[in-house]
DNA sequence: GCAAAAGTGTTTCGTTTACACCCATGC
DNA sequence: GCATGGGTGTAAACGAAACACTTTTGC
């Protein structure tokens, strides 16, 4: 069998092929939920094409790691994020995807806690932005968020999702904040509760009374959001040119004051913020035997 | 910017480039359900690597067409079949997959009716086989098919999948018996029928007493099943070995008599082949506009 | 007649849904 | 006190699961 490619050191294109061959890229949609908004994470470009646009963390596969490898290589290079765990969304192959060369990228989502800080050296180009009301995304970057929301969407159905965008202890109101952001709906309170409660999914964080009033402070649930708009491809944009109608705008934020800055350090409990009178809610943590009894289980995990 | 590649007309490698590139190549889990049983597609190879071995119809990507447009040509050349609706299933990429050179490939599955006969060029060598009988397959595609039976058995909560694999007409109990098989549960024959109809996804196929002899005689249902074993990468292999313990041997299916010739025109009655003394089971059709409805609204489809 | 398979109906049980009531907190 | 938010309980409604009875067919 004949040899299909070669390799001539010192060329200028030492690389050849008898058939053309296509590029491959990794990019990664990474969620958190921060501010009573669910966010993803963008890097502006800084060479061509899309020069200056925003776009997911991504690069070009190498041949000695695997996609997932490259995925959180060039995660971690572009913002020194390692997410515990990345699922693939799929390729997106559209033959003009990329104007340099026929590229095709594999996708990735990742949920994160908002406490994990971004801190690479490319950090002052990457930021958070919510998800109703992003700039204009460099490639088919658009199309790609709309297939992992409507992943995220899916997958709430079926594994303990929630968590994995929470700090290590949280409310169970929070949690339902999370849900609610996610799915577009409102739930009752107290269906809520009973029905996450009787999963075991939760233990008691502090079953101590070992309260001291500091602590109690950063307990509080934030106000009420309003559902998140259904994310279709336009109306993501749409949202975007309604609020913010020239691409120099930088109040990318609904509430100005959540606009975060990359370098100054999250808070861990940014979530919890924007406090209003009311009773104090109990704290939990994950049941993490449970938590991974239903990650692999496959079980529904439904609300 | 410089051009990262270039093309050398008459060169024996005339496509050059700057910076290594890996080859893409698609691949197709075609699933049916014939005899009582799930069964894919496989093609016998007829060139290095694993020339004489059995895997998954596919084959590189071209630049003009993207990766759904590949999948569905290749197995168009390979088994001139063309399903109506081909989902992805995911990018396998590990580094040293196929022997050649670095090749990614981007899998499809779908469903087709047993009655969608193969007769394509190279059909000579396309067959199905028992999902829980399989040859050894080349490259990492029994990983591929792992991905697939979990891809399958997750969907069918979500999707009215069964349809797919049934001929324009059938019973409710040849339902189940899809449902039985692929989810490896047994369901309440009455329960069953009473969801389904509720459902609203039937329609009566022959609501006027237009009956006759030779017509009944075609809708009687199979025995029942026994339940598919969970198709784990060991368990499928295992299966095999214990049953055909040399590769050569041609007796892939559990029933002998079972194994289909590619070429033979299949019935679109063979999935009601076996039947056993009992009353007639009424026929259904398809009710498109619900069925469309049901694909699109995402809601739950469960039993 | 008998066994096997299918159609129809009913009863029971558990889960979901929709509330009512009370407690804790900040202003 | 009062508005806001959180914790607990309960009754009604719905759907799922279990099961009885009848009909139709081949042998």
């Amino acid at each position: 069998m004949a040899k299909n490619w070669t390799y001539v050191p010192g060329a200028e294109y030492p690389w050849q092929y008898r058939y053309e061959h296509m590029a491959v890229t990794t990019d990664c949609v990474i969620f958190t939920f921060e501010d009573r908004q669910l966010k993803v994470l963008l890097i502006r470009r800084g060479g061509e094409p899309y020069k200056g646009q925003w776009a997911f963390p991504g690069g070009f596969l190498k041949m000695n790691e695997n996609a997932k490898e490259g995925a959180l290589r060039e995660l971690r290079e572009e913002t020194s994020l390692t997410p515990s765990a990345i699922e693939q969304l799929g390729v997106f192959s559209d033959v003009n995807r990329d104007p340099r060369e026929r590229v095709i990228t594999i996708a990735w989502y990742a949920l994160v806690r908002p406490s994990d800080v971004l801190g690479g050296d490319d950090a002052d180009e990457a930021r958070w932005f919510p998800v109703n009301n992003l700039p204009p995304l460099a490639f088919d970057h658009s199309q790609i968020l709309n297939a992992a929301m409507e992943r995220l969407r899916r997958d709430i159905h079926f594994q303990p999702v929630g968590f994995d965008l929470l700090g290590e202890e949280f409310s169970i109101p929070e949690l339902q904040a999370i849900y609610e952001a996610i799915l577009g709906v409102k739930f009752d309170r107290r269906n809520f509760q009973r029905k996450i409660l009787s999963s075991g999914i939760l233990e008691e964080a502090a079953p101590e009374p070992h309260v001291d009033e500091s602590c109690l402070k950063l307990c509080r649930m934030p106000a009420p959001i309003e559902p998140m708009p259904y994310a279709g491809a336009n109306s993501i944009v749409d949202a975007h040119l309604d609020a913010a109608p020239t691409p120099k705008a930088r109040t990318f934020d609904a509430a100005p004051e959540a606009s975060i800055d990359t370098k100054s350090n999250a808070s861990p409990d940014a979530t919890r913020a924007k406090s209003r009178p009311g009773r104090i809610a109990s704290l939990f943590r994950l049941n993490k035997t449970r938590y991974d009894q239903m990650k692999d289980s496959g079980d529904k995990f439904e609300f």
